[in-house]
DNA sequence: CTATGCGCTCTCAAAAAGAGACCAGCACTA
DNA sequence: TAGTGCTGGTCTCTTTTTGAGAGCGCATAG
């Protein structure tokens, strides 16, 4: 698009910027790998699950009834995906009831530093974001 | 926190989860505040809007066409949800054709701290993260 | 008097998410 | 032998979210 001109300033504007379209001149925002693999974490159910594997290995089971509001179809759903991104590891076990045990690969483990990161952020400012949201919905 | 039995080694597996939910025993994770200002952080195109107003203030149009694969409606709501959590600060200036400067505010630029060490992880591992895609995909 | 830029808002179609029924297999119970 | 429950799912239907793009009021340019 305006890929010609740029003085420095602009070069200096899009640095960031460019991180997250991981240095793809060309590409737009949408085939951006850094926003794809975003996109995989932040999912709506994603940090939770991996936040509940970082602790240990589970079961289809046991994480249905740790996440109780999460339903059936987005936990198989969610778990699939983070095995497909190599987030997951998944492994049956020929029980009599067949098992599914559900664990962080070393991939997943270090996604959930920076991920975790943000949690805690998110844990610390929370009530500030309560106040802003507060303020802002009197005035409007 | 949760108060009731518990032996340790549950406590010790909900610990992480627990700080997710932000320690409202009685919630499921639907009501959890950590999760609540992780979805105003989480959306589609929110972590590409801060990322470039942490910049410097951006207006409008120039983000729509910094984010050219942003439509004019999820770019006017996305910065909406972002000003009422309280990240960035909208001005309008009563130019001619009414100009309107978007900015971090001092929320939004802490909020970017832990958002940009994602971002990074996942600039240095979305090439694991393909393969690991490419891997899955050809055996399924 | 058209034409364009600005910052939106509205409508409508498509995609994603949620709720919940259903399923096959095995074990235990009556 | 039929009934019940537990396992990890899939299938269908409805609701919510997202995307594409037209329209709008205002103002300046030509």
């Amino acid at each position: 698009m305006q890929g010609t001109s740029m003085d420095s300033k602009i070069v200096n504007l899009k640095s960031k910027i460019e991180i997250y379209k991981a240095m793809t001149p060309g590409a737009n925002f949408g085939d951006c790998p850094v926003r794809d693999v975003m996109q995989g974490i932040n999912g709506k159910w994603s940090p939770l699950l991996v936040i509940a594997l970082a602790e240990k290995p589970y079961r289809f089971g046991e994480l249905r009834r740790l996440v109780p509001d999460i339903s059936q179809r987005m936990l198989t759903q969610t778990l699939h995906e983070l095995q497909r991104d190599g987030y997951v590891h998944r492994e049956v076990f020929p029980t009599k009831p067949p098992s599914v045990e559900y664990s962080l690969t070393d991939l997943g483990r270090s996604m959930f530093v920076p991920l975790y990161q943000l949690v805690q952020w998110a844990e610390l400012h929370h009530g500030m974001v309560r106040e802003a949201r507060a303020v802002f919905d009197a005035q409007a």
